[in-house]
This record gives structure tokens, C-alpha cells and sequence, in this order.
DNA sequence: TTTTGGGG
């Protein structure tokens, strides 16, 4: 595509101006800019800063910087790599690819070398295939100079074709598949050796180790506990991709399992993903969980990226073979047909019979358009709903319970509480109380077809409203009351089962829905 | 022709 400029030594006048350095010989301390050769182990996406600027960073290793086995933490060298336009920065597809870099500087950053390669100023990159053979590949490799069909190759013999053939290989063994700027150079009679040995190291590294150790992953099972407390919401993942779907017209809906076999969607934008394959073990970089979806459903981001490896990597056969196949359960779950067979069942009772037969409000009238209910409603303030639960916050049960302070309203945790103790107020060193502070996430068939979900509270400060709502449990300090915890536990476990309603009264107190006059009557394991 | 941000 662009003007390539191939150096050969016999010709070229600037083949000493490069010298390469291993990653661990390159003193962390020093002005100068170094050039070297890396194995990537990882890649985030090229993301957009908030100055304006452009950046992708690349973890590395070599012989004298890497780690071994799976549990050992990572060891490697940082590569930050610093553009004015996106298209400058290379996208990473496949972990163990090589990336040559030219004048980047260094420093030390979280005890590991960091190298910086600022594209604006004078570093540059390119990116060449691990395996120098195209058996497997189907990676774009800029491979149009090159004349494979036809009239010449009938004019040669057997022997001359094969020599030919080689020939060929051979330039492609050490033409990159992608380089910053406009052209590169390589000199063969000085780099060929370098690149023979680091693709020759890397290959066998990832043959015979994970590289991808467990601090680099989070497992399925675990994102939707760890994160619902975590303030930052990203993690990575390496499973399996047991099905791709055509979902519509930009994206693929997958199907992904890892080492805890739990089956999970995904949505990935086609367009940015086209080389997923059904059965391939992918590393993926940088996604949230949907803790509103009823579904195990990750999320991809902007920068998510999603990167594959070499079929001859360890990784990629062990954990193909580890990893279960979809199962008959997993197409059950898999089934959206499946999600109706259930009976829905309503969980609650409304405790005043006459509200209990009132009529029935849209949360989306009550949420979004309150002016338009008529007053004499407005003035009642008992609203009649029916919805389902999305998710219920604090995810620590413990903590629905909270001792409020009459005087000013505030809550406090009652950790610290004794069994029956109230605590004082830090402030107003007036008794507390203890109340429920419970929050549901929740929608109703009027907002079941969007993506609107609304908030409503059970805070049982005001006259003691909500305190029934529980059945066989009053608020207690959870933390000193296993019992109760217990009880409270059940019945918010059931309360975000699937088809499971909840019949109630809210009252609206400034810009909150409250939940009152409404209590659990049914039993669900 | 720069010292950025770096798991965003």
C-alpha cells in the first residue's frame, strides 16, 4: 500500500545506525531513546485522552524480561505509545505478535521499564506475525507486491518454483503487517537474527507457558459480586467463545464460558471484531457486567479489545479442551423462549384493602410525567404499582438495616452496634433508630420493552412505614442477628428472581417513590 | 521535535 523502503545492507548506508537492545539491558535511567524487539502479551484498545491526544499501551517481554507459569505475577515491560491521530496507533489483534520499536525513551513506572514511543516526535513501530508461516492466519498482510498467479510461474520448472516459493517467504518472514509512519526499513543482514531468535524465543514461551496469569483476569462467576462494590468497573476475561450469532446488522451476539464454566453474552460490534471464530480461547480487554440484566450479559466498552492466540500457544489447546463446550443447559439459558415457560408469581400483599383494590399506575407516568396524574390523585399520594426487581442495593445485605437519627435524619451502619444497641447520633447524640434503607432497581410492564428502569426506596424512617415489609423479621442490627439476616436474605433473593412481581403502594416524597403499606406473604426457594 | 499518561 504505502512506499516500502527495504535497506539490504550492500546498499544501504545507515545499517549500523540501529542497534537493538534486550528489554532488561536497557537502563531504566538514561536519557537516551533505545530500539527494540518485544513479544506482545497484551494490548488495550487506542484510546482518546482528555488533552486531546491519542494512546495505546502494549505489554512486552523478551529473554530477560518475562514470567514464568500461570500463578507468578506478571513480569514485563510497558510500551505507551503516544499519537495525534488514531490511525497512527497500531490495533493489536493477536497476543504473541512482535513489535519492533525505534527510539523510544524510558523511565521506571510501578517497578517495571516504560517505554514511550511518541509518534508525534520521532519514535516509530512495526508490527510483524509471530508465526512466519500463513497456515492459519487470516490477518490482512499487506502482501500485494507480490505475483502469485500465473504466466511467469508456467515458464519455470519444479525446482525453480520451489526456490521461488521460498524466496518469497522468506521476504514475507521480516515484512511487517503494519508500521507507523510511511515506510519502514529493515535491514535483513542485521535484523534477520534478531527477529529469528525473538520469534523462535516467543514461540516456544507461549508454547510451553500461560503467560496470561491469573492476576490478569477476572473469572464469570465472580464480576457481578466483585464489581457491584468496586469503583472502577472494568476487568478483563479469558474464556472461550462457544457460539456467534448474527444479532443484527452491526453486531454479533457471543457466547462465551471460561475456567468457572459459567456461560455469559457478550455483544461485540461486528465491524471491530471481524475474525472471532466459534471454539477459540480469546483474551478480552477491558469490559464492564450488566447488573441490571436479568441474563449473564457482559458489556464492551469503546476500548474494549479482543485478543486472540496463536494456535500453538498453550493457552489457547489447554484451556480449549478445559473449558466445557456449550451444554444442554447452556442452550436452555441460551433460549430466550425459555425465560416465559415460568409462572409469574407476586410476591407481596398490599396491607391497606382500601388501596389494595385501587387502580394500577405506569411507572413511567408516576416517574416522568407526575403532572399529568390529576390532583385529587396527586393529593392522596398512594399509588398503586406492580413491578420486578432488577437488582436490590446494598449488595451487603448487612447494611439494609441502618440506625437513623430522628433529629437530622442521618443513617449510620450498625457494624459497630452492639446485638439490640441503637447507637447515638455523631452529631445530634440523639438515639437512633433502626430503620430499613433498601433501594430497588425495578421496571413494570409499561417500561419492559425499553431501557428504562426506575428507583424505588423502602426507608422505613416515617412512622415506622415498611417496617412489616418483611415477612417474620422487624429492622435488628444484621451484622449481630444471623437469624434475621437469614430471613431478610431469603426474601431479597426472591424478590430479583425472573417473573417474579411485587404488588405495592409508593408514596412520593420530593424527587423518591417510597414503598409502604405493602408486605411479603409468599414463600419462594 | 516531547516529557505526555501509564488500567483509559
Amino acid at each position: 500500500m504505502q512506499t516500502t523502503q527495504h535497506n539490504n545492507s550492500t546498499t544501504s548506508n545507515r545499517s549500523n545506525n540501529y542497534i537493538y537492545h534486550s528489554l532488561g539491558n536497557i537502563d531504566p535511567d538514561s536519557q537516551d531513546q533505545y530500539n527494540f524487539f518485544g513479544v506482545i502479551i497484551d494490548a488495550a484498545y487506542p484510546y482518546k485522552t482528555s488533552n486531546g491526544k491519542y494512546i495505546c499501551t502494549i505489554k512486552v517481554v523478551d529473554q530477560t524480561i518475562h514470567h514464568k507459569g500461570e500463578s507468578s505475577s506478571p513480569l514485563f515491560a510497558n510500551v505507551v505509545i503516544y499519537a495525534k491521530r488514531f490511525e497512527d496507533l497500531p490495533i493489536i489483534r493477536r497476543v504473541g505478535d512482535i513489535m519492533r520499536v525505534h527510539r523510544a525513551n524510558v523511565k521506571f513506572f510501578n517497578d517495571m521499564r516504560q517505554f514511550y514511543v511518541n509518534l508525534q516526535y520521532n519514535s516509530s513501530w512495526c508490527l510483524f506475525h509471530q508465526n512466519q508461516d500463513k497456515d492459519d492466519d487470516d490477518f490482512d498482510d499487506n502482501d500485494s507486491d507480490e505475483n502469485q498467479n500465473g504466466e511467469d510461474q508456467e515458464m519455470l520448472d519444479q525446482d525453480q518454483l520451489k526456490e521461488k516459493q521460498l524466496e518469497r517467504q522468506e521476504k514475507r518472514r521480516y515484512k511487517p503487517y503494519k508500521f507507523s509512519g510511511r515506510s519502514y526499513t529493515f535491514d535483513i543482514n542485521h535484523e534477520k537474527i534478531i527477529m529469528d531468535n525473538i520469534r523462535t524465543w516467543g514461540q516456544n514461551y507461549f508454547a510451553n507457558n500461560y503467560v496470561i496469569t491469573k492476576d490478569m483476569y477476572m473469572l464469570l462467576k465472580d464480576c457481578k459480586t466483585k464489581m457491584s462494590n468496586d469503583e472502577s468497573q472494568e476487568f478483563d476475561l479469558l474464556c472461550k467463545i462457544l457460539k456467534i450469532f448474527e444479532k443484527d446488522e452491526n453486531n454479533l451476539e457471543i457466547r462465551i464460558k471460561d475456567l468457572s464454566q459459567e456461560m455469559w453474552f457478550m455483544s461485540v460490534p461486528r465491524f471491530k471484531f471481524q475474525s472471532l471464530k466459534q471454539g477459540e480461547v480469546i483474551r478480552i480487554r477491558c469490559v464492564e457486567v450488566n447488573l441490571t440484566s436479568k441474563r449473564n450479559v457482559i458489556q464492551t466498552k469503546n476500548n474494549t479489545n479482543i485478543l486472540r492466540f496463536h494456535p500453538s500457544s498453550r493457552i489457547a489447546t489447554e484451556l480449549s479442551k478445559v473449558i466445557e463446550d456449550e451444554t444442554d443447559m447452556d442452550k436452555v439459558l441460551g433460549d430466550e423462549a425459555s425465560d416465559i415457560v415460568m409462572n409469574a408469581v407476586v410476591l407481596t400483599e398490599i396491607t391497606d384493602s382500601s388501596l389494595a383494590r385501587g387502580q394500577m399506575f405506569k411507572l413511567t407516568d408516576l416517574f416522568l410525567n407526575f403532572d399529568q396524574i390529576p390532583e385529587n390523585l396527586r393529593e392522596r399520594n398512594a399509588f398503586r404499582v406492580r413491578f420486578y426487581c432488577l437488582r436490590i442495593d446494598p449488595i451487603d445485605h448487612r447494611e439494609v438495616v441502618q440506625a437513623y437519627c430522628p433529629e437530622c435524619s442521618e443513617t449510620y451502619s450498625c457494624e459497630t452496634l452492639e446485638k439490640e444497641g441503637k447507637g447515638k447520633c455523631k452529631s445530634c447524640k440523639v438515639e437512633c433508630k433502626l430503620i430499613y434503607k433498601m433501594q430497588m432497581l425495578v421496571k413494570d410492564s409499561s417500561s419492559q420493552m425499553n431501557k428504562n428502569f426506575y428507583r424505588i426506596l423502602l426507608y422505613s424512617f416515617d412512622e415506622d412505614r415498611g417496617n412489616d415489609f418483611f415477612s417474620n423479621v422487624r429492622p435488628c442490627n444484621l451484622y449481630k442477628n444471623a437469624d434475621a439476616l437469614e430471613t431478610i436474605e431469603k426474601q431479597i433473593k426472591a424478590m430479583t428472581k425472573f417473573n417474579v412481581w411485587i404488588d405495592a403502594i409508593i408514596e412520593r416524597q420530593g424527587a423518591f417513590f417510597l414503598i409502604r403499606d405493602t408486605k411479603i406473604t409468599q414463600v419462594i426457594n
